[in-house]
DNA sequence: GGTGATTTTATGTATAGACATATAGACGCG
DNA sequence: CGCGTCTATATGTCTATACATAAAATCACC
């Protein structure tokens, strides 16, 4: 079963402008390995000769590619096709409450412990703050048709997100909340596999030493720490999937 | 340690041009919560008056932004902010070899099993291919300093990249191979965690039952599948790590 | 009031022209 | 040859204008 669906760049079949054509076409060379990795595209003035269009609908095209990381563009230098790309993918982890319920499961949560505290050494390492200040510490269980799905242990940073200090998690899921009230501008996923200790055999309702697969998650805004979260999944049940499509 | 590095979208720090400094105005604020998801951004022609400058330059940030998916463009009706993306992150595997190199440790590597066959139903099965021809198989093992960094089990379709019949992958990984002459277009991966069978254990030189990473990736070319891989990395040292960073 | 045709309007695409700017390559000089 | 300077040039940005197009809003009609 997949945990997390990717986010298809959705590409809708529109008509085919000028400039769309121009960018398709380019693409197709680059993909099919006409044009290989540094390749000199042909300068903007050929194109516009090739094409029969002025400078800027060339422009456009390129500027696009660019953007994409398809090509790169150097002054005087000209345009070229970039190394071949990393093996990259889109990963795309959804609030898990939205998750569940969109598979037409129902969805189950408890909460385990939820306190509020000035923050501890340890939790200043984990959020990566230096200043003592007020953290909200949430344990809880995400569950699928009565199922334990995963288990979440959370920090929030309440000097960054006050408005956390008035939200009830004993009712909404706090990844749920953040997604909805607290804008933010960077994540880091860490993904590993761990063995199940015995807390974690027991909320998961597997057996201790059982393999499974951990997302440290960490979430600023604006190089403001917001939260720091852990989420264990069962390992052999569970998979994270990502997806990516060039073009 | 991380496994693999994230691709940063590296933001050159840029001469503010006019467009950019529209771009950068427009997502400052919506970042911040001024403009909220749903809310109606103010016409070209508005911008173009607080801006003084011409609509084509308001276009321009106003596209970028939306290729960006910040923002949702329709004819007649306006432009909004548009509803908070999912978690997203770039996931980035890229090829073991360079990885460890470019970690400035030495890279080993070791040759398990290699071999060319019909394939069979369970090749078939992996592949996801209907009809009978010739794959590569291929056991390997990566070291970084010597000690195990993971395992690698692979299937090429041989019938799409023939030229797999002639490459030694007794010296040069397979992975690393193919990212130099075979272009894709289409990745999937598939993360999960699993136990360490006997054969996993003795070969990364862990315990049985000791929990691993495993990364599935399935490679096209055009709909055409390529390769199917199966990385199997010792869990307790090794991390996933990918970054989003918005904007 | 519902329904279909018409108008209005914001965005989408395209153009020709202009100037800015970074820089590869040529040139000159010691 | 090494080094700084100049120049040609490809891309980067911006303008003013034009017409296309989709869809919201309005209107006409039954």
């Amino acid at each position: 079963m997949s945990l997390s669906i990717d986010r298809d760049k959705f590409q809708a079949a529109d008509k085919p402008t000028l400039y769309k054509q121009i960018r398709l076409d380019i693409e197709r060379r680059i993909l099919t390995g006409e044009w290989p990795p540094g390749h000199r595209i042909p300068f903007e003035h050929q194109l516009m000769t090739r094409y029969g269009c002025s400078r800027m609908t060339v422009n456009k095209a390129l500027s696009e590619l660019a953007q994409a990381d398809l090509i790169e563009r150097r002054r005087r230098a000209g345009t070229f096709v970039r190394r071949p790309k990393f093996l990259s993918a889109v990963l795309t982890i959804p609030d898990i409450r939205a998750e569940i319920t969109s598979l037409g499961r129902s969805y189950g949560y408890q909460l385990i412990r939820s306190s509020r505290r000035a923050a501890n050494a340890a939790d200043r390492i984990r959020l990566g703050i230096s200043k003592t200040g007020k953290v909200v510490a949430i344990s809880c269980r995400h569950s699928a048709d009565g199922v334990p799905f995963a288990i979440e242990d959370r920090l929030i940073d309440l000097d960054a997100v006050p408005e956390a200090a008035t939200a009830d998690f004993a009712i909404e899921p706090p990844g749920t909340w953040l997604l909805h009230h607290v804008p933010w501008t960077e994540a880091e996923h860490s993904i590993s596999a761990i063995a199940a200790d015995e807390q974690i055999a027991a909320a998961l309702d597997i057996t201790i030493g059982a393999p499974c697969l951990v997302i440290d998650r960490h979430t600023w805004r604006s190089a403001r720490t917001l939260t720091a979260v852990r989420l264990v999944y069962p390992g052999e049940s569970h998979k994270l999937v990502a997806r990516f499509k060039g073009g």
